[in-house]
RNA sequence: GGGCAGGUGGCCGAGUGGACAAUGGCAGCAGACUGUAAAUCUGCCGGCUUUACGCCUUCGGAGGUUCGAAUCCUUCCCUGCCCA
């Protein structure tokens, strides 16, 4: 029995910032195993962003180890609270989704997520549920949990306020509500990024209120994105899509700085910290080519793992043109009467390039070859011909084909 | 409600009547180099035109003053601080 408790709580804790607090949750264990009842983790999503990146993975990594020890996951689609606005994102106004629109993110997020956990066991609700009934009194005796003081201590607020950004009343509610939704969920436990630190100790709070045992908050640790110092996100522009191909995948994690590797190991992968310290030390490009080809391998499969390694040794070692390439189809109206069209004109009318200023920096820049050969003169004339090869940069390929 | 300070290109942030498509930083892109799309260095980084110190659009919105405005005036919207 104790065995059982200490086991589960070594899975749990691997790769966590904080657990708050562990001996609630060895109670929690402890009575889960004893009336062989599943324990109820919640996780919140937000229903605007359905694309996944490596950086939601890593709490979502942990929720798998809660499915595989045989507890409840519980997905919370924040659909109302996205409406309201998350205080830690800096635009001010989110669009508001419509049924439809949350339906089609969820279908996608769903998709991805499955990727890694057993969907199947896996609970999704919306909080729009029960939040949009509750009434003035209710939510006033909510927010009468809580000083302003106590509100402004979360990190975020305190940054804005001192800073003198704004910050908008109705962004005190977001932690109330996201308290009130583990309450009733009646959460045991819930995860999140460490930024969420605040809005999940809400939920300890609300629940106590109101008469619910506390749910356990963990922590996990933000992964930084491929600039190597901000936190992965979209908005950013740093971040590496699990919707993706397996090549492009390969490509971005190796385009990480090399100090963030071992973050990357000990976050996305299950190499003991001993071996890849070790070959980090070794050879630190090789280390992240293994690094890249782990990650692939856990979100696709070995082969394809092997074989976006291929592909970009091909391209970025040997230099040479990749398998695929996009075709681009280049219509006869466009070419002369001889069947040629000046290079700026070429890439500019079949978008390979976004505006002929750009293009034309690209050209002076040595960076547009046709058929490995550089193209220095912008007005150069080429005549098409199926099959051509044309380079634009390091890793932009077409080929072209006569419509 | 009153006073003060602000709103600038993807972001941060200079500029306060002409030399401003607007300093600088970040992000992005290209080239060189390399161990990789790391790091570093160099260049580019609104659009159009065979690129020219030429044109067009841009400095919260709308008007106005002026030969000329991101810069001045009027008004509206938005934010912060202080007072009530």
């Amino acid at each position: 029995m104790m065995k059982e408790i200490e086991k589960q709580l070594e899975i749990i804790k691997r790769g966590t910032v904080e657990i708050i607090e562990e001996e609630e949750l060895k109670k929690k264990l402890k009575e889960s195993i004893e009336k062989n009842k599943p324990l109820r983790i919640k996780y919140g999503i937000d229903p605007t962003s359905p694309e996944i990146h490596l950086g939601h993975t890593v709490p979502i990594k942990k929720l798998k180890d809660f499915q595989i020890l045989g507890h409840k996951v519980i997905f919370l689609i924040g659909d109302f609270t996205a409406r309201i606005g998350d205080p830690t994102g800096r635009k001010e106004t989110r669009p508001i989704l419509s049924v439809e629109e949350i339906q089609k993110n969820l279908s996608t997020y769903k998709e991805q997520v499955s990727k890694i956990l057993d969907i199947e066991k896996t609970e999704f609700v919306y909080n729009s549920f029960w939040l949009s009934k509750l009434n003035l009194e209710q939510i006033i005796k909510l927010t009468s949990i809580f000083t302003v003081a106590q509100i402004l201590e979360r990190e975020d607020f305190t940054e804005r306020y001192k800073s003198k950004n704004p910050i908008f009343l109705h962004e005190f509610l977001y932690p109330l509500l996201q308290g009130y939704d583990s309450y009733v969920l009646n959460a045991d436990v819930e995860l999140g990024a460490t930024e969420q630190k605040f809005n999940l100790l809400a939920g300890r709070t609300i629940q106590s209120y109101l008469g619910q045992e506390k749910q356990v908050v963990i922590t996990m640790p933000i992964l930084v994105g491929t600039d190597g110092k901000l936190k992965m996100s979209k908005s950013y522009s740093n971040h590496i899509p699990i919707n993706t191909s397996h090549f492009d995948m390969f490509g971005k994690i190796m385009s990480i700085p090399d100090n963030i590797m071992d973050d990357y190991f000990s976050l996305l992968t299950n190499i003991q910290p001993e071996i890849y310290k070790n070959l980090i030390k070794k050879n630190p490009r090789d280390a992240k080519a293994f690094l890249a080809k782990e990650i692939v391998k856990s979100f696709f499969d070995e082969k394809k793992a092997e074989q976006a390694e291929i592909e970009f040794n091909k391209i970025f070692r040997e230099k040479e043109v990749p398998t695929e390439i996009p075709e681009i189809e280049v219509k006869d109206e466009i070419l002369d009467q001889n069947g040629e069209i000046e290079i700026i004109d070429l890439i500019y009318k079949t978008n390979m390039v976004s505006s002929k200023s750009e293009g034309k920096r690209l050209i002076i820049q040595k960076a547009v070859k046709i058929d490995k050969e550089v193209i220095l003169d912008p007005f150069k004339k080429i005549k098409i011909k199926n099959g051509m090869i044309i380079k634009i940069g390091k890793r932009k390929f077409f080929k072209l084909k006569r419509g």
